[in-house]
DNA sequence: ATGATACTTAGGCATATACCTAAGTATCAC
DNA sequence: GTGATACTTAGGTATATGCCTAAGTATCAT
């Protein structure tokens, strides 16, 4: 019964990371290998790797080894389950809005 | 300069917990008072006054206080941040579907 | 003024997270 | 076979997170 809930808390808690974003980032242009992955980071290889298992545990990201390498790319439509939840959560005046086309310039959070 | 990044990472920490998304759900209906948010969930007050101030740190919502009572909103277009990012991490097949306007059938996430 | 309400503040605790180093294991190149 | 490469596995640590109880503070009702 659970199974949207669960899923989209597995995709939250590993988006809310930094480290994970920029991996799922950077796979959305290509699949990649993990070293290259793993690159652009200061971090020990294993603590990238902790991350790679988070995206994948949360479905967002599949691996394929082949010999010593694994490549890994990002799941087409991993993040629909959070794009419909996201659409759920409009107020009811941004509900208003959409349903005449509106577009509100929004009033900025607090600082520029 | 991070401004946006800032803000995303806010967010998306504020929406890792399911307290807390649960929150977000209640108050897109409409505003509630603190004690009618702590109502549904068992634990005590001042843990989810926690919850309250990470969604109000992250700008997602809004509170005013008139005498003793305490008025949370979900904050219109608080959710643009994500839905914005969530735009730019479309995997080149599917910015080339979406420019041909199809509708692809998922290819679900391993279990039913 | 007195008690009940509706939060708030102030610690404290237990588990979860994010990292790291050290030590594998499987391939690949020679 | 040997060494280099590309991960993997196995602990271990330090901080962050989520939750709690106890003790306020500010209002509101009588």
């Amino acid at each position: 019964m659970p199974k949207y809930h669960d899923a989209l808390d597995a995709v939250l808690r590993a988006l809310a990371d930094p480290t994970r974003r920029a991996v799922v980032e950077r796979l959305a242009k290509s699949p990649a290998v993990v070293s290259e992955l793993a690159a652009p980071f200061s971090m020990a290889l294993p603590s990238l790797m902790q991350h790679l298992r988070v995206l994948e545990d949360a479905g967002l990201i599949t691996s394929e080894k082949h010999g010593r390498v694994r490549t890994m790319s990002l799941r087409p439509g991993a993040l629909d389950v959070l794009h419909l939840w996201l659409g759920e959560q409009r107020t009811p005046a941004e509900r208003q809005a959409d349903r005449l086309g509106v577009h509100l310039t929004r009033t900025t959070p607090k600082e520029t």
